[in-house]
DNA sequence: GACAATACGGATATATTTTATCCGTATTAC
DNA sequence: GTAATACGGATAAAATATATCCGTATTGTC
């Protein structure tokens, strides 16, 4: 079990949309340039956060996507529910119903003890997903990445957002 | 992304095995009919505990499985662990690398700030899962279980265990 | 108004993973 | 000796992830 590789993808590029100056757009093409990316395959993991009202979209030269909510009101969880969908990790079949040793017509009361715990654990999961926002990120990457590099890559974005 | 349905398989048959009175074994064949599930398959899974030293083995009429560890002492963890691998559920492959700003011959200090905090998350997934225990789903069986089902379920399988 | 660049959705193709089956071998109970 | 088992390897089928292509509508620029 590993997340869609589009998942880090779409995070990369929030990230970069966080970054950029509040109204500004940057187009499918550049955040592929950017990160290295397939632009065609990428553009669906955008299309992706657009339907969850993550980010907005504008058409035409100098379109693209800008984010539709302040960085700190998207959360971790958001991007990836976003792209890898919002069900959970584990996906209970109900085997126990196979028994056969069950009287006919048996109904369970309740879900299962195995996908309780799994189900838990997917939440632990989530709540810490939840409770990292992109505006987090934005304070650990300006720690993280030199000043230069920073400054450099903060221009070749906005040299290409509308 | 979602676990693979072997993962449940293999937490239901250590949910028998446990329940199983000590040193008995029980069969691949056994635990297939008991979840309604494809023999052959079940079989890898099976493997991968043995493999996981989760589980011991016998050949011939009359083997089977049985737990190597006491039930307290074995998690969900080392369940899924066993049978989907210990790798994270987040793989991060440096796409920041790719971009075109970076110095020839940069070099990152560590690791990605969007990977640390899927790794995070990922561990508190693990630590959840480390902290349940084959015995505290026994207990938990016990609860939700009717006392007849119960009782008719562990007559079947003292039938077939060797 | 013409043109170019874009987002978007649908269709298709390829690669990888999951699910499943089959078979031969060694081991063990009877 | 026979039958039942675990085990590993090979293979196949199905599902999913990855990737590309194309047509449409929209929008900025000339």
């Amino acid at each position: 079990m590993i997340l869609k590789s589009q998942v880090e993808w779409a995070l990369h590029c929030c990230a970069i949309l966080a970054g950029l100056p509040s109204g500004r757009y940057l187009s499918t093409k550049a955040l592929a340039e950017l990160h290295g990316l397939p632009k065609e395959y990428l553009s669906k993991a955008l299309q992706g956060l657009s339907q969850a009202k993550l980010v907005e979209s504008t058409l035409g030269p100098s379109g693209g996507y800008r984010l539709a909510l302040r960085p700190a009101d998207i959360s971790f969880l958001d991007v990836v529910e976003a792209v890898e969908g919002k069900e959970r990790t584990f996906a209970c079949n109900n085997i126990r119903a196979n028994n056969p040793c069950r009287p006919e017509g048996f109904c369970d009361t309740g879900p299962c003890a195995i996908a309780r715990v799994m189900w838990d654990a997917d939440e632990a999961w989530r709540a810490r997903l939840r409770a990292v926002s992109l505006a987090d990120l934005l304070g650990t990457l300006e720690k993280d990445i030199p000043p230069a590099l920073l400054r450099s890559t903060s221009e070749w974005v906005l040299k290409r957002a509308g």
